[in-house]
DNA sequence: TATATTTGATTAAACGATTAATCACTTTGG
DNA sequence: CCAAAGTGATTAATCGTTTAATCAAATATA
């Protein structure tokens, strides 16, 4: 590659070849009638020149960037950089690039972070909703990455399924009460996975939701959760339902003295970067990020392909696949309940408490 | 706004006032000579029609698409964050759209990633560099964010000083044993705070380093750090390098039974988001990541404009700036040693409620 | 053989903004 | 009073690509 010279153009291919430089454009991008010869040619003569197409050039005529927003309102979410990457990975794979945008979760600032990305020309745009929050007609492609149970939702793990896997997972290691953890009852997400892990429990279970989010509302954020109080009150699973929870449950266990996962079982979902560093390392479930990402990206490109021809369509790029599956990934921080049998393969036994 | 509309032209302003479009264009940058109650007219007219400049077409014609790339080698970096939402914002508000790449870690993608963004015409790059790699000249200006000691650097928080601070508060706090806790011997930003940590605590106090990258290397990754045996050792503090690492430690030591902060004291680096959640709370050092955005964008915006008159100048953003100061929040995670007489001094805590 | 049809290429007009060159008028200056 | 300088606007070219319209020649059809 001649790094910084001006990268050739279509019109210089065709003037080394004395063709004109439509043919050039039809040869390279397959659309037009050129004869297989003139076409190698040209191909090969724009390998050697180093041609590089013009994205300005293209925009300005096709009204396409061939760009991507990327809108996380949420962006502290720890989860991004794992998005991120799986966005980019999947957009660059269909010839997009990523535009990001910010809101420090604030609505307002969200709503010109939108503006921004529209002004900047992007051709749709993906979007991982904050807590439930809607978004609204903004006259370009949106796809939006929630939860199954989200109207309008394109495409997203299937939480609930994945609680399920978790309630499981507990009730298999003899769990008899369990604490679910979550923060916000508005989160879709959240809700699915809360339900998915009732269910995964089975009714036999005693469990009970702890809202973080109404506790931190009359004691404070980053108030202590009273965990040591529930193991003692008979409690020895418990079910964050996100890593940061689980994290938050693991610390302050261990803190005040709950051997984990000896005395209480802890769980989260994300498997997050320090997921599998911390002692004990986290049980957790992973999302597939990387064919979440993939169906977004190619949902999306569909309805901008469909936003060029038919107007008035709905943006939402829709996808009536079912959500994408977690994966436990189980490891040090859950383990049999203090003073349960354990059910191996069956569940012949019932218990002995 | 006219939602969904196809946005106004300057032709079409043009054509509404009756003057020629280059006035137009004159009026809104301000750059020709128009009178003032023209321009006043052709300014209120955008407004009324909705003007929304054409960033392709200004970019085909100037050759500059106002666009710049954020490249983080090591995006699983949980710091990623809150550094791609400084950028954006400081971007944002000097008139650049950010697009993002990803490496996956790997050298080659990284190219092939870097490459991207030049075919998508990025006017620069801001480069936060993997554990002190190099970045070559690639044609296109480029902002440095790694660290002060790093030849080429850009702008970057002063992490010696940072170290420095952290010595100093745990000397205040009667340690006299400190194991400082990294992970890399190639990370220029390690080194530098290792060497302010040295330098903070002083001479009369014992420390020794733990490369935890070393340790993984024979031991597999994941592997425990053996800190309770250091604690049997006498050392009552453990500074780690960042936060996940001061995380890791934490976990270990509770699970060991080791009370922090009363027998030992946990330190970190860059106030990740589950430093202030954890319990207890980490002591850290707060990048100001804002500041740093800001050089780093007006630097690279200032390495553009030259890139556009003297050719063949250095195209690394230089900053004779001194190392943006960093902020120590002191938490729950360090304490007085154990059996140590305290320094009354530094005792600001964050939290003290 | 005269007329369609197909093939392989060219022409030229966009897309929307920027900008050097130009022009018609005033205003100044000597 | 006439040349020089200044003012406020217009003209027209340009950036690089796409694409509808056109065209010439070869091939097929009647």
């Amino acid at each position: 590659m001649n790094i910084g010279r001006p990268p050739a153009t279509m019109t210089e291919i065709a003037a080394a070849l004395g063709v004109s430089s439509a043919t050039v454009s039809n040869a390279l991008s397959g659309k037009g009638r050129v004869s297989a010869e003139l076409s190698a040619k040209i191909r090969q003569a724009a390998e050697e020149l180093g041609y590089v197409p013009s994205h300005a050039a293209r925009a300005l005529r096709t009204g396409r960037t061939g760009v991507i927003g990327l809108v996380l309102p949420d962006i502290s979410n720890p989860l991004f950089p794992q998005i991120a990457q799986a966005i980019e990975q999947a957009a660059a794979a269909a010839g997009y690039g990523v535009l990001i945008a910010d809101s420090r979760g604030e609505t307002a600032q969200q709503t010109a972070a939108i503006g921004r990305l529209i002004e900047r020309g992007v051709d749709g745009m993906i979007v991982v909703p904050r807590r439930g929050s809607r978004i609204g007609d903004i006259g370009t492609p949106v796809a939006i990455i929630d939860s199954p149970s989200t109207p309008g939702n394109t495409v997203s793990s299937d939480h609930r399924n994945g609680g399920v896997q978790m309630g499981r997972h507990l009730a298999s290691l003899g769990h008899r009460k369990v604490l679910l953890i979550a923060h916000s009852r508005e989160s879709n997400v959240q809700n699915d996975r809360i339900g998915g892990l009732e269910a995964g429990l089975g009714k036999d279970i005693r469990c009970e939701t702890l809202w973080v989010g109404d506790l931190e509302n009359s004691h404070g954020a980053g108030c202590a959760l009273g965990l040591a109080a529930r193991v003692a009150d008979g409690f020895t699973g418990f079910a964050a339902v996100y890593d940061l929870l689980a994290l938050r449950a693991l610390t302050e266990l261990q803190r005040d003295g709950v051997d984990v996962p000896l005395q209480a079982s802890v769980s989260g979902f994300d498997d997050l970067v320090w997921s599998s560093v911390v002692m004990p390392s986290i049980t957790t479930l992973r999302q597939d990020l990387a064919t979440i990402a993939e169906c977004a990206v190619e949902a999306l490109g569909d309805a901008i392909a469909d936003s060029q021809t038919a107007t008035g369509d709905p943006l939402v790029a829709r996808q009536n696949r079912e959500g994408v599956p977690m994966m436990l990934v189980a490891r040090q921080s859950t383990g049999p309940a203090a003073g349960a049998v354990v059910s191996a393969v069956s569940n012949a036994r019932e218990d002995s408490r």
